[in-house]
DNA sequence: TCCGCTTTTTGCGAAATGGCAAACTCGGAT
DNA sequence: ATCCGAGTTTGCCATTTCGCAAAAAGCGGA
């Protein structure tokens, strides 16, 4: 028997929003924790789909990899959302890599447990229809942005998305927190880490970001923002 | 009361299977008809989102436009297909605006009835979620095409979507069965008309398409299809 | 403290694509 | 049958972005 669980560790997930007690007792009896270190892959793409997870704690980098080798973000994981839940849409393997970027702590269940919890909870099948229609948005976002914008708008965007999903504020400016290198950045926004280079190096200048190895400084969002803004 | 309408109507689009007669009733009672001629726009961006939809017959595109006026090709909508679900996504709003690009007929329902839908078929959830997981996966197999692959890929793998969303054996080859542009074609693989009109060129010129003014048929998929994979 | 490896920067030339302008071509409306 | 206009093609040049190569800079571990 696994060691309990606190209710508290999944009250506030948004995907278990409206649960009763019971129902979100339930649903705890069948998680297991689980430990990531920096860079275990949670799951790989093109293995079956067997478990979904949420984080706690940390935070991961979803990859997808084509034939060739090239690698695209296509999201990152932060504590509190759920992810792996390719089963529930049917998928019967992931569709990406999971990476724990900092070490981080998830809770686990059997992909085949999804439909005896909707069944037992409708809500949850509300709740899930909305969290991944969130992410059906953004990735039209990010449909819109690679169709329209060059590549330095992109960057601002996807800096300005960072800084919402990790910042934390400092004396110097909002840090991202968590490493992300040129690479992941080139990665988030299909272009090459040269020219994000490029880029930042270039904004460093203005004074807009401060950025070491790994770790990005943006010192002013708003300068940044209507960089990203600005249809020209 | 509006006139009487067979289940058969719903029955087999995706997103009711599974359910009851009498649910499917339930729902057929709560439909009205929704006639729409060629260039009509079902709902606008930014518009709230009173109502969604299925479509019976013809096709849409739904279209985002961003601030500077540049237009991005969302996806189409076939029949079979249900459309303009915002609201079950908690969104308020229409995130597009959706044109039937042929003469069509949809169904259309208040927003406002879909979570008693649900509360009374939880199988709707789940469906609506596999269907939105769908949409997730082909956004994120653009949000790669865009990021990895040249200008002559993207119009390829368009392509190839379309027949198999829309295609029609004929003599010559597979007919699109919808007028298409060239610039919708710019506007679903985020390049200029100019550009697909220069591809494409060259395409008739290697007898892999023929296309006249809004019509396009493929006459060899197969070596498209080797052109949009080839990893060079 | 020094070494080694990853990450970042930078220069330079090439290639892909965009932007503009103009001509052209159909198809449908009158 | 003719005209009009949306849609398409094409040439030319500008610009962005990539690709390759090499050097520089940090960071972490030995």
């Amino acid at each position: 028997m696994p060691k309990r669980l606190d209710r508290s560790l999944i009250r506030d997930l948004s995907i278990f929003r409206s649960m009763s007690d019971e129902d979100l007792d339930a649903v705890l009896e069948m998680a297991s924790v689980r430990q990531l270190p920096e860079g275990t892959a949670v799951f790989d793409q093109g293995a079956p789909a067997t478990e979904f997870f949420a984080l706690l704690h940390g935070r991961l980098k979803v990859v997808q990899t084509t034939v060739d080798g090239q690698q695209v973000v296509v999201r990152h994981v932060s504590p509190g959302d759920i992810f792996g839940i390719a089963r529930a849409m049917r998928r019967t393997d992931y569709p990406a890599t999971a990476t724990a970027v900092v070490e981080s702590l998830a809770l686990a269940w059997a992909s085949s447990h999804w439909e005896g919890f909707i069944a037992r909870s409708p809500v949850l099948a509300m709740n899930a229809l909305q969290t991944v229609g969130q992410r059906l948005q953004d990735a039209h976002t990010r449909i819109r942005e690679l169709s329209t914008e060059e590549v330095e708008r992109r960057v601002a965007h996807a800096l300005l998305r960072l800084v919402n999903q990790a910042g934390r504020k400092t004396e110097e400016g909002i840090l991202i927190d968590f490493p992300v290198t040129r690479q992941d950045i080139a990665e988030m926004t299909g272009t090459t880490l040269h020219t994000v280079s490029r880029v930042m190096t270039a904004w460093e200048a203005k004074g807009l970001v401060a950025s070491t190895r790994k770790k990005v400084v943006v010192k002013d969002p708003h300068r940044l923002f209507v960089l990203a803004e600005k249809p020209e």
